[in-house]
RNA sequence: GGGCAGGUGGCGGAGCGGUCAAUCGCAUCAGACUGUAAAUCUGACGACCUUGUGUCUACGGGAGUUCAAAUCUCUCCCUGCCCA
C-alpha cells in the first residue's frame, strides 16, 4: 500500500498539530484539510472548476445516496466516480453508517414516525429508502462492494453512529457491532483490491460516544486494524462542544502518529482550530455548503445571516480582504439581494465564500504550524471571532 | 344615467351575529443548522404596558338594531365589470 503514503513535514511544540501529506491515486492531500461535500456526487451549486479554484484536495460523496440513486453499478459503468463528475482529484466516499443512525432519529418533521424505518440486526442493517420507502439491507461486505463500484480513492468502514446522548450501555453495544462490522470490512476490502488496478484506501470509524473508556477501548482497536488512515466518528451528533474536545484530548494518545486522522462531520471554524489542535488531518462538514444555501456566512469577526436587514446597503464585500471570488467581485448588498429574491447565484456566491473561508483557514493553519506559530494564530482567531461587536 | 359585484391587517384573500386582534398564503423581521431526505426548518408579525384567560384602537365613513356586529339595517364615499 505505498500509494497511500503519509508523511508528517512539521510538527507543532505546543499542541498536537502537525502538517502533514497523504498521497492517494488521484493527488496528494495538504494535511491538516478540510474537504467540501458533495454526497449525491456534487458540491451542491459548485463546479468542478470552481473548487478547483477554492483549492479542494478533496471532496466527499455518499454511499447511501449514491446507491439509491442512480445505483453504484451504474456509476461504475460510467466510469467511476471520478470520470463520472468530472473531478480529478481525489474522492472520499463516505459508508452509509451515518445515515443509519440520522433516519433512525426520526428528528424530521415530514418523517413517518409509525413505521420502524431502520431496524440494526448484528449482520448489518436494514432500512427504508428515504425516497420511495422501499426495503434495503446493507452489511459490511456489501458496503464494501458499494464503495469498490463507486472508486474513491479513500472509502469508509461500515459503522454504527449512535446518538450524543447515549448511555455507556447502548454505545458500547454499537461500539462493539462497529468493530465486528470493521473486521468484516477489512476482510471484504481486501478482497476486493486484489483485482482493481487503482487502489482504494479503507479507513474505520471509532465510536464509543462520550464515554471515556469506550473511546480509548475502541482507537485502540481500530489502531490494530493497521489500515492506512483513521477516522472519529460519532461525535458532534448532539453532544456539547466540551464533551467533543475532551473525547478527542482523552483519544489522542491512542490514535496512530504516522496515519492520517479524520474526525467526521466537523465542523465550525473554531472547531476545526480546536481540532488540528488535538492532532486531526481532516475534517468535513456540511455546514459551509449548507448554511451557504441558507444565507448564514463566515467571517473573521464571526457568524453573520445575509437575511438581517442592515446588511441591505453594505457596499463592502461579505468580509473585507477576503481573496475568494464573491468578496473580490461583490457587494454584501449584492450578495443579500440575490439571496433574498431566491436567485442561485446567490446561493454559489455565498457557497464559494463559505468554502474559501474555511479552506483558507486551513490553509493558513498548516503555514502556522509550519512557522511555528500556531497557538499563537489560533488564539487570535477565536479572540476575535468570538468577541461581540 | 341604469344594472351587478365588491370594499377586512404591508399585499392577496378567509370569515358572514358571540369562542375574532381576525384561518391561510405572500412579503417583512429574527433564529436554527456539524460524516446533507435541508435553496430547509422554527418563531415573531395592530398599539401599549405591570407580558396577562391584560388594556386600548381596529374589518371604507357615519348612523342604527342587538346583551353582543367584521358579520344585520339605513345612508354616504370609493372600486371593478356590464348596459346606455
Amino acid at each position: 500500500m505505498d500509494q497511500f503514503k503519509f508523511k508528517i513535514i512539521s510538527k507543532d511544540k505546543k499542541t498536537s498539530a502537525r502538517v502533514s501529506e497523504f498521497s492517494t491515486p488521484h493527488g496528494k492531500l495538504h494535511l491538516p484539510t478540510f474537504m467540501p461535500v458533495g454526497t449525491r456526487a456534487t458540491v451542491k451549486t459548485l463546479n468542478p472548476e470552481e473548487l478547483v479554484d477554492l483549492n479542494a484536495d478533496i471532496i466527499l460523496a455518499n454511499t447511501y445516496h449514491l446507491y439509491l440513486r442512480p445505483g453504484s453499478e451504474t456509476v461504475k459503468k460510467m466510469g467511476g466516480l471520478h470520470k463520472w463528475m468530472n473531478w480529478k482529484r481525489p474522492i472520499l466516499t463516505d459508508s452509509g453508517g451515518f445515515q443509519v443512525f440520522s433516519l433512525a432519529l426520526e428528528k424530521r418533521p415530514m418523517q413517518n414516525t409509525d413505521k420502524k424505518l431502520v431496524k440494526i440486526k448484528e449482520d448489518g442493517v436494514e432500512f427504508r429508502s428515504y425516497i420511495d420507502g422501499s426495503k434495503h439491507f446493507f452489511t459490511p461486505e456489501k458496503v464494501m462492494q458499494i464503495q469498490s463500484d463507486l472508486g474513491a480513492d479513500i472509502i469508509m468502514a461500515f459503522d454504527e453512529c449512535a446518538p450524543g446522548e447515549s448511555t455507556h450501555a447502548y454505545a458500547k453495544q454499537a461500539m462493539d457491532r462497529t468493530h465486528e462490522w470493521a473486521e468484516r470490512c477489512k476482510k471484504e476490502h481486501n478482497k476486493l483490491q486484489k483485482s482493481k488496478k487503482i487502489k482504494q484506501a479503507l479507513f474505520p470509524i471509532v465510536q464509543g460516544g462520550i464515554h471515556d473508556d469506550l473511546r480509548v477501548e475502541s482507537t485502540k482497536f481500530m489502531a490494530k486494524l493497521d489500515l492506512p488512515g483513521i477516522a472519529i466518528g460519532g461525535l458532534s451528533v448532539g453532544e456539547t462542544k466540551e464533551q467533543m474536545y475532551h473525547t478527542l484530548d482523552v483519544i489522542k494518545d491512542y490514535l496512530p502518529e504516522d496515519k492520517p486522522r479524520y474526525l467526521m462531520g466537523v465542523g465550525t471554524p473554531e472547531d476545526l482550530l480546536e481540532g488540528v489542535s488535538r492532532g486531526i488531518d481532516m475534517f468535513d462538514c456540511v455546514m459551509a455548503t449548507r448554511n451557504a444555501r441558507h444565507g448564514s456566512f463566515w467571517t473573521k469577526d464571526g457568524k453573520f445571516n445575509l437575511k438581517n436587514c442592515g446588511f441591505k446597503e453594505i457596499a463592502d464585500p461579505l468580509m473585507k480582504n477576503c481573496g475568494c471570488y464573491t468578496c473580490k467581485n461583490y457587494s454584501t448588498s449584492y450578495v443579500r439581494h440575490l439571496y433574498m429574491e431566491n436567485e442561485t447565484f446567490g446561493l454559489r456566491l455565498v457557497t464559494i465564500h463559505n468554502l474559501h473561508f474555511l479552506l483558507d483557514l486551513m490553509s493558513k493553519v498548516r503555514t502556522h504550524i509550519k512557522n511555528g506559530d500556531f497557538t499563537d494564530f489560533k488564539d487570535k482567531f477565536l479572540k476575535r471571532y468570538f468577541k461581540k461587536s
